[in-house]
RNA sequence: GGUGCCAUAGCUCAGUUGGUAGAGCAAAGGACUGAAAAUCCUUGUGUCACUGGUUCGAUUCCCGUUGGCACCA
Protein backbone atom coordinates (compact mmCIF):
# COMPACT_ATOMS: atom_id res chain seq x y z
CA UNK A 1 0.00 0.00 0.00
CA UNK A 2 1.15 3.21 -1.03
CA UNK A 3 1.81 6.19 1.75
CA UNK A 4 2.05 9.48 1.71
CA UNK A 5 4.16 11.03 4.66
CA UNK A 6 2.94 14.59 6.17
CA UNK A 7 5.52 16.76 7.85
CA UNK A 8 4.09 19.66 8.98
CA UNK A 9 4.37 22.16 11.39
CA UNK A 10 4.66 25.95 12.06
CA UNK A 11 7.32 28.56 10.20
CA UNK A 12 10.89 28.00 12.03
CA UNK A 13 10.18 24.91 13.66
CA UNK A 14 12.80 22.81 11.46
CA UNK A 15 11.56 20.95 8.91
CA UNK A 16 13.50 21.90 6.10
CA UNK A 17 16.02 19.59 8.18
CA UNK A 18 14.48 16.68 9.11
CA UNK A 19 12.55 16.20 5.88
CA UNK A 20 16.51 16.05 4.74
CA UNK A 21 16.88 13.05 6.49
CA UNK A 22 13.80 11.17 5.98
CA UNK A 23 13.73 11.91 2.32
CA UNK A 24 16.97 10.01 2.35
CA UNK A 25 15.62 7.22 4.67
CA UNK A 26 13.12 6.52 2.65
CA UNK A 27 14.42 6.90 -0.74
CA UNK A 28 11.65 9.36 -1.69
CA UNK A 29 11.85 13.07 -3.38
CA UNK A 30 10.52 16.29 -1.13
CA UNK A 31 7.24 17.74 -2.23
CA UNK A 32 6.82 21.10 -0.60
CA UNK A 33 3.51 22.49 0.35
CA UNK A 34 4.93 25.90 0.99
CA UNK A 35 2.44 28.62 -1.28
CA UNK A 36 5.85 31.65 -1.11
CA UNK A 37 8.51 29.10 -1.80
CA UNK A 38 7.02 28.54 -4.99
CA UNK A 39 8.42 31.63 -6.18
CA UNK A 40 11.00 31.22 -7.56
CA UNK A 41 12.36 35.08 -6.66
CA UNK A 42 11.90 34.89 -3.40
CA UNK A 43 14.47 32.34 -1.57
CA UNK A 44 15.89 34.19 0.77
CA UNK A 45 12.48 35.29 2.84
CA UNK A 46 10.34 32.73 2.67
CA UNK A 47 13.93 30.60 3.90
CA UNK A 48 13.36 27.84 0.84
CA UNK A 49 15.89 25.20 0.96
CA UNK A 50 19.12 26.23 -0.02
CA UNK A 51 21.15 25.03 -3.44
CA UNK A 52 23.22 22.81 -1.24
CA UNK A 53 20.51 21.37 0.34
CA UNK A 54 18.10 21.15 -3.15
CA UNK A 55 21.26 18.76 -4.16
CA UNK A 56 20.70 16.23 -1.38
CA UNK A 57 16.86 15.11 -2.42
CA UNK A 58 14.98 15.90 -5.51
CA UNK A 59 12.27 18.45 -4.48
CA UNK A 60 8.83 19.57 -6.36
CA UNK A 61 7.09 22.77 -6.20
CA UNK A 62 10.81 24.93 -4.99
CA UNK A 63 11.39 28.41 -6.89
CA UNK A 64 8.61 26.91 -9.87
CA UNK A 65 7.02 29.73 -10.41
CA UNK A 66 7.20 33.75 -11.26
CA UNK A 67 5.60 36.27 -8.55
CA UNK A 68 3.37 37.47 -12.23
CA UNK A 69 1.63 33.93 -12.19
CA UNK A 70 -1.64 33.13 -10.61
CA UNK A 71 -1.90 30.40 -8.27
CA UNK A 72 -3.88 28.79 -5.82
CA UNK A 73 -4.72 26.14 -3.43
CA UNK A 74 -7.39 24.21 -6.05
CA UNK A 75 -4.61 24.56 -8.42
CA UNK A 76 -1.97 23.22 -6.15
CA UNK A 77 -4.19 20.05 -5.15
CA UNK A 78 -4.39 19.51 -9.02
CA UNK A 79 -0.61 19.48 -9.57
CA UNK A 80 0.42 17.97 -6.48
CA UNK A 81 -2.46 15.04 -7.02
CA UNK A 82 -0.89 14.83 -10.37
CA UNK A 83 2.29 14.24 -9.42
CA UNK A 84 2.06 12.28 -6.26
CA UNK A 85 -0.01 9.86 -8.50
CA UNK A 86 2.97 9.34 -10.73
CA UNK A 87 5.49 8.96 -8.19
CA UNK A 88 4.01 6.14 -6.48
CA UNK A 89 4.17 4.10 -9.74
CA UNK A 90 7.99 4.01 -8.91
CA UNK A 91 7.79 4.36 -4.87
CA UNK A 92 6.15 3.32 -1.53
CA UNK A 93 6.72 6.13 0.16
CA UNK A 94 6.43 9.75 -0.62
CA UNK A 95 7.38 12.88 1.76
CA UNK A 96 5.29 15.61 1.48
CA UNK A 97 6.43 18.44 3.60
CA UNK A 98 5.71 22.58 4.87
CA UNK A 99 3.59 24.82 6.74
CA UNK A 100 0.92 26.01 4.04
CA UNK A 101 -2.58 24.50 5.90
CA UNK A 102 -4.69 25.20 2.66
CA UNK A 103 -2.43 23.53 0.56
CA UNK A 104 -1.81 20.65 3.23
CA UNK A 105 -5.16 20.51 3.55
CA UNK A 106 -5.61 20.26 -0.52
CA UNK A 107 -3.65 17.49 -0.93
CA UNK A 108 -5.18 15.64 1.92
CA UNK A 109 -9.04 15.95 2.14
CA UNK A 110 -9.33 18.30 -1.35
CA UNK A 111 -11.25 21.53 -2.46
CA UNK A 112 -14.11 21.71 -3.73
CA UNK A 113 -14.58 21.73 -7.26
CA UNK A 114 -15.67 25.54 -7.97
CA UNK A 115 -15.22 27.23 -10.87
CA UNK A 116 -11.77 29.93 -11.02
CA UNK A 117 -13.00 33.23 -11.14
CA UNK A 118 -12.35 35.37 -14.41
CA UNK A 119 -10.38 38.65 -14.07
CA UNK A 120 -13.84 40.81 -15.25
CA UNK A 121 -16.13 39.08 -12.54
CA UNK A 122 -13.16 39.95 -10.09
CA UNK A 123 -12.62 43.82 -11.03
CA UNK A 124 -16.53 44.18 -11.11
CA UNK A 125 -16.77 42.72 -7.47
CA UNK A 126 -13.91 44.78 -6.05
CA UNK A 127 -15.06 47.62 -8.23
CA UNK A 128 -18.31 47.09 -6.59
CA UNK A 129 -16.67 46.91 -2.87
CA UNK A 130 -15.14 49.32 -3.47
CA UNK A 131 -18.10 52.20 -4.97
CA UNK A 132 -20.51 50.61 -1.86
CA UNK A 133 -18.48 48.84 1.08
CA UNK A 134 -19.02 45.58 2.80
CA UNK A 135 -22.88 45.94 3.61
CA UNK A 136 -23.88 46.28 0.32
CA UNK A 137 -21.99 43.11 -0.58
CA UNK A 138 -23.76 41.37 2.42
CA UNK A 139 -27.25 42.21 1.35
CA UNK A 140 -26.77 41.31 -2.06
CA UNK A 141 -25.62 37.77 -0.90
CA UNK A 142 -28.14 37.18 1.54
CA UNK A 143 -30.57 37.49 -1.79
CA UNK A 144 -28.53 35.38 -3.77
CA UNK A 145 -27.41 32.84 -1.57
CA UNK A 146 -29.03 33.22 1.68
CA UNK A 147 -27.60 29.61 3.11
CA UNK A 148 -24.28 30.83 2.81
CA UNK A 149 -25.22 33.97 4.11
CA UNK A 150 -26.32 32.87 7.09
CA UNK A 151 -22.88 31.26 7.78
CA UNK A 152 -20.06 32.96 6.64
CA UNK A 153 -18.32 36.03 8.21
CA UNK A 154 -20.07 38.60 7.26
CA UNK A 155 -16.96 40.94 8.09
CA UNK A 156 -14.05 39.40 5.96
CA UNK A 157 -14.72 41.24 2.58
CA UNK A 158 -12.66 38.23 0.85
CA UNK A 159 -15.60 35.79 1.85
CA UNK A 160 -18.64 37.82 0.99
CA UNK A 161 -16.73 38.81 -2.16
CA UNK A 162 -15.73 35.53 -3.55
CA UNK A 163 -19.44 33.59 -2.74
CA UNK A 164 -20.91 36.87 -4.87
CA UNK A 165 -17.72 36.29 -7.46
CA UNK A 166 -18.97 32.62 -8.18
CA UNK A 167 -22.91 33.50 -7.94
CA UNK A 168 -22.38 36.19 -10.42
CA UNK A 169 -20.69 33.66 -12.46
CA UNK A 170 -21.95 30.25 -12.90
CA UNK A 171 -25.62 32.03 -11.80
CA UNK A 172 -25.78 28.71 -9.08
CA UNK A 173 -25.49 29.43 -5.23
CA UNK A 174 -21.83 29.19 -3.75
CA UNK A 175 -23.38 26.69 -1.34
CA UNK A 176 -24.37 24.72 -4.13
CA UNK A 177 -20.35 23.81 -4.95
CA UNK A 178 -19.88 23.25 -1.49
CA UNK A 179 -20.13 19.62 -0.56
CA UNK A 180 -18.00 20.13 3.18
CA UNK A 181 -16.90 16.73 2.80
CA UNK A 182 -13.51 15.01 2.32
CA UNK A 183 -12.03 13.50 -0.78
CA UNK A 184 -11.07 10.13 -0.52
CA UNK A 185 -7.20 9.55 -1.60
CA UNK A 186 -5.88 6.36 -3.08
CA UNK A 187 -3.17 6.10 -0.54
CA UNK A 188 -2.54 6.53 3.10
CA UNK A 189 -1.53 9.39 4.64
CA UNK A 190 0.26 9.65 7.83
CA UNK A 191 0.61 13.46 9.35
CA UNK A 192 3.79 14.02 11.42
CA UNK A 193 3.68 17.43 13.35
CA UNK A 194 6.48 19.39 14.67
CA UNK A 195 6.68 21.33 17.15
CA UNK A 196 8.73 22.81 20.01
CA UNK A 197 8.51 25.12 23.19
CA UNK A 198 7.01 28.41 22.16
CA UNK A 199 9.59 30.45 23.62
CA UNK A 200 12.27 27.98 21.90
CA UNK A 201 9.73 28.86 18.60
CA UNK A 202 10.08 32.44 19.10
CA UNK A 203 14.16 32.66 19.61
CA UNK A 204 14.75 30.31 16.27
CA UNK A 205 12.27 32.70 14.78
CA UNK A 206 13.71 36.01 15.67
CA UNK A 207 17.20 34.79 15.17
CA UNK A 208 16.31 33.55 11.35
CA UNK A 209 15.12 36.46 10.75
CA UNK A 210 18.91 38.30 11.10
CA UNK A 211 20.02 35.83 9.39
CA UNK A 212 17.76 36.08 6.53
CA UNK A 213 19.11 39.78 6.67
CA UNK A 214 22.92 38.98 6.47
CA UNK A 215 22.07 36.70 3.65
CA UNK A 216 20.90 39.57 1.58
CA UNK A 217 17.39 39.81 2.19
CA UNK A 218 17.02 43.43 1.88
CA UNK A 219 18.06 43.37 -1.58
CA UNK A 220 16.34 40.23 -2.45
CA UNK A 221 12.89 42.97 -1.48
CA UNK A 222 14.44 45.47 -3.01
CA UNK A 223 14.50 43.55 -6.68
CA UNK A 224 11.05 42.51 -6.61
CA UNK A 225 10.23 46.28 -5.08
CA UNK A 226 8.58 47.09 -8.60
CA UNK A 227 6.32 44.36 -8.56
CA UNK A 228 5.12 44.92 -4.44
CA UNK A 229 1.39 45.23 -5.79
CA UNK A 230 0.76 41.61 -6.17
CA UNK A 231 -0.59 39.07 -4.15
CA UNK A 232 2.77 36.98 -4.52
CA UNK A 233 4.23 39.99 -2.79
CA UNK A 234 1.61 40.35 0.36
CA UNK A 235 4.32 38.32 2.15
CA UNK A 236 6.17 38.20 5.37
CA UNK A 237 9.29 39.35 4.83
CA UNK A 238 8.68 41.54 1.96
CA UNK A 239 5.80 43.78 2.86
CA UNK A 240 7.82 45.19 5.58
CA UNK A 241 10.51 46.15 3.65
CA UNK A 242 9.03 47.59 1.08
CA UNK A 243 7.49 50.31 4.35
CA UNK A 244 11.27 50.82 4.74
CA UNK A 245 11.48 51.45 0.80
CA UNK A 246 9.29 54.06 0.46
CA UNK A 247 9.59 55.55 4.18
CA UNK A 248 7.63 55.07 6.16
CA UNK A 249 9.59 52.50 8.48
CA UNK A 250 13.07 53.01 9.37
CA UNK A 251 14.98 49.51 9.06
CA UNK A 252 15.26 48.63 12.28
CA UNK A 253 11.48 48.59 13.12
CA UNK A 254 11.26 47.19 9.37
CA UNK A 255 13.07 44.19 10.81
CA UNK A 256 11.03 44.19 14.30
CA UNK A 257 8.00 44.07 12.50
CA UNK A 258 9.16 41.04 10.19
CA UNK A 259 10.04 39.38 13.52
CA UNK A 260 6.59 40.20 14.86
CA UNK A 261 4.68 38.94 12.13
CA UNK A 262 6.90 35.86 11.74
CA UNK A 263 5.98 34.95 15.04
CA UNK A 264 1.83 35.53 14.75
CA UNK A 265 2.05 33.37 11.72
CA UNK A 266 3.90 30.76 13.08
CA UNK A 267 0.85 31.07 15.98
CA UNK A 268 -1.87 31.17 13.34
CA UNK A 269 -0.29 27.80 11.88
CA UNK A 270 -0.44 26.32 15.24
CA UNK A 271 -4.17 27.08 15.76
CA UNK A 272 -5.02 25.29 12.64
CA UNK A 273 -3.04 21.87 12.72
CA UNK A 274 -4.33 21.72 16.90
CA UNK A 275 -7.59 20.61 15.39
CA UNK A 276 -7.00 18.00 13.04
CA UNK A 277 -6.39 14.82 15.22
CA UNK A 278 -4.60 12.91 12.62
CA UNK A 279 -1.25 14.54 13.22
CA UNK A 280 1.21 12.61 15.59
CA UNK A 281 3.48 15.44 17.30
CA UNK A 282 7.19 15.75 18.21
CA UNK A 283 9.94 17.81 19.03
CA UNK A 284 12.44 18.00 15.96
CA UNK A 285 14.84 16.62 17.91
CA UNK A 286 13.58 12.88 17.95
CA UNK A 287 14.49 11.86 14.47
CA UNK A 288 14.60 8.40 16.05
CA UNK A 289 11.45 8.14 17.98
CA UNK A 290 9.69 9.67 14.51
CA UNK A 291 11.32 6.84 12.41
CA UNK A 292 10.08 4.39 14.91
CA UNK A 293 6.62 5.68 14.29
CA UNK A 294 6.18 5.79 10.96
CA UNK A 295 8.23 2.60 10.64
CA UNK A 296 5.50 0.97 13.15
CA UNK A 297 2.60 2.31 11.16
CA UNK A 298 3.63 1.50 7.73
CA UNK A 299 3.99 -1.93 9.27
CA UNK A 300 -0.10 -1.67 10.14
CA UNK A 301 -0.93 -0.66 7.07
CA UNK A 302 0.63 -3.45 4.86
CA UNK A 303 -1.07 -6.28 6.95
C1' G B 1 20.44 73.19 47.43
C1' G B 2 15.44 75.97 45.84
C1' U B 3 10.88 75.97 42.93
C1' G B 4 7.50 73.71 39.62
C1' C B 5 5.59 69.46 36.93
C1' C B 6 5.10 64.15 36.58
C1' A B 7 4.55 58.84 38.70
C1' U B 8 -2.21 54.68 36.33
C1' A B 9 -2.07 47.69 32.12
C1' G B 10 4.21 44.81 29.20
C1' C B 11 4.75 50.12 26.42
C1' U B 12 2.59 55.27 25.28
C1' C B 13 -1.01 57.78 27.73
C1' A B 14 -6.61 59.10 29.06
C1' G B 15 -9.66 59.45 33.37
C1' U B 16 -12.21 59.46 38.11
C1' U B 17 -16.22 67.41 40.45
C1' G B 18 -13.65 61.57 46.28
C1' G B 19 -17.69 55.78 45.46
C1' U B 20 -11.12 50.96 43.54
C1' A B 21 -10.43 52.79 36.15
C1' G B 22 -10.05 52.71 29.81
C1' A B 23 -7.96 53.72 24.81
C1' G B 24 -4.05 52.70 21.17
C1' C B 25 -0.02 49.48 20.58
C1' A B 26 2.04 44.90 22.39
C1' A B 27 0.29 40.00 23.97
C1' A B 28 -3.09 35.80 23.94
C1' G B 29 -7.29 32.83 21.96
C1' G B 30 -10.26 31.68 17.63
C1' A B 31 -12.35 31.30 12.41
C1' C B 32 -10.81 29.55 7.72
C1' U B 33 -12.90 25.66 0.61
C1' G B 34 -9.59 28.99 -6.12
C1' A B 35 -5.63 35.64 -2.91
C1' A B 36 -4.19 31.42 2.69
C1' A B 37 2.92 33.95 4.90
C1' A B 38 -3.84 36.12 2.66
C1' U B 39 -8.32 37.86 5.10
C1' C B 40 -11.32 38.32 9.41
C1' C B 41 -13.25 37.91 14.71
C1' U B 42 -12.76 37.90 20.20
C1' U B 43 -10.18 39.08 24.88
C1' G B 44 -8.25 44.78 29.35
C1' U B 45 -7.73 43.46 37.78
C1' G B 46 -3.94 46.81 37.18
C1' U B 47 -0.76 46.80 45.29
C1' C B 48 -3.70 53.81 39.95
C1' A B 49 5.04 54.77 43.05
C1' C B 50 5.56 54.32 48.71
C1' U B 51 4.22 56.09 53.97
C1' G B 52 0.92 58.74 56.93
C1' G B 53 -3.41 62.22 57.39
C1' U B 54 -8.58 64.17 56.32
C1' U B 55 -13.10 61.27 55.14
C1' C B 56 -18.37 56.62 56.00
C1' G B 57 -15.05 55.87 51.78
C1' A B 58 -8.65 58.15 48.80
C1' U B 59 -6.04 56.12 42.73
C1' U B 60 -8.38 61.19 43.12
C1' C B 61 -7.57 66.13 48.42
C1' C B 62 -3.32 67.25 52.14
C1' C B 63 1.84 66.18 54.56
C1' G B 64 6.19 63.52 53.86
C1' U B 65 9.46 59.84 51.15
C1' U B 66 11.53 57.81 46.69
C1' G B 67 12.35 58.16 41.42
C1' G B 68 12.12 61.09 36.78
C1' C B 69 11.87 65.80 34.01
C1' A B 70 12.27 71.21 33.66
C1' C B 71 13.75 75.86 35.39
C1' C B 72 16.54 78.82 39.10
C1' A B 73 21.02 78.91 41.96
Amino acid sequence: MKCLIVLLGPTGVGKTELSLALAKRYHSPVISSDSRQLYAPLRIGTAAPTPEQLQQAKHYFIGTLQLTDYYSAAQYETDAIRLIEELFTSHDILLLTGGSMMYIDAVCKGIDDIPTVDTETREHLMQHYQQEGLEALCRELKLLDPEYYQTVDLKNPKRVIHALEICYMTGKTYTSFRTQSAKQRPFHILKIGLTREREELYDRINRRVDQMIEEGLIEEARQVYPLRHLNSLNTVGYKELFKYFNGEWTLPFAIEKIKQNSRIYSRKQMTWFKRDPKITWFHPGQQQEIEAFIEKELGKKSN
